[in-house]
DNA sequence: CAATTTGGCTACTAATTTTGTAGACTATCA
DNA sequence: TGATAGTCTACAAAATTAGTAGCCAAATTG
């Protein structure tokens, strides 16, 4: 019942970007500085989000990463969503077909309406919010 | 982000042991054949559960199984909790200590508020509710 | 156009976690 | 005292996650 790397990762990349916006295109091993990850390994995370419309790329000399839209249109349950998957506690939800108990199964109601609770927590977030908490909190003493 | 066996036949477990509840003890296999499940895995549910209190045990020629209190006071959430450890999303809200980041991290909040949210959800259900929705749901035709 | 930079993508490996099994031990009852 | 049934630890197999390697494709610059 843990967050995986892929999903904090995400996030934390996604901010970044967020208080980059408008500023230009930033490069995919300057992010991974920043944050202290590994610059291949975000390489796969930026695929993801990429292929989910959350960022654009160019490629060669003069390239980068960029928001795909402003960061008030971003939620996080699209990031989070994007890197780690359908947020569902369990697999039953989206594939009830799959178990022949799903009908009389009273624990996938549960876990369905956990699963609607978890997204509305994280649909609430817009990387603005978030990059402005942040820039909030460097600027703190500690 | 799933929940893991554990949390899914543990809550199977619960349910059955309530509806079970003042019918003296239940035997292990029993329980396991009923809801088609190792018994030696289910074993180590037990341990878990009984450990946290929720369950008593009897040992021997007539022993068994039996909810330690009624099903009306415990929910789901301390079974779920009791077998799969903290509900947390990230271990960094327990342990905030162990990251240099978690002082100025904005995610961490977020992390925190999925998990009093869900920790929220899963309290609401008790173990009779669930049972008795279960027994509803046996009566119907499909 | 060739060299360099930077992202795109696939495949693989290593580490970790999850899922279960084995087996020896202990209590209880007839 | 022998059979039954829970207790507990350790191990093994399977699955998932985390991270790396390496080659390809596009853009820029000289």
């Amino acid at each position: 019942m843990k967050l995986s790397t892929r999903g904090r990762y995400g996030a934390r990349l996604m901010i970044d970007l967020a208080a980059h916006y408008g500023k230009g295109l930033v490069l995919l091993k300057d992010l991974a500085s920043r944050q202290h990850l590994s610059a291949k390994y975000l390489d796969q995370l930026m695929l993801s989000l990429r292929r989910a419309g959350l960022v654009k790329s160019k490629r060669g000399v003069k390239g980068g990463f960029q928001l795909a839209k402003p960061p008030e249109e971003i939620r996080l349950l699209e990031v989070v969503e994007a890197v780690e998957g359908p947020l569902d506690l369990v697999d039953c939800v989206a594939h009830p077909e799959g178990c022949p108990r799903s009908r009389k199964c009273v624990t996938l109601e549960v876990w369905e309406e956990v699963g609607r609770e978890i997204r509305q927590v994280l649909a609430r977030r817009t990387l603005a919010d978030l990059a402005q908490r942040q820039q909030q909190k460097e600027g703190a003493p500690f």
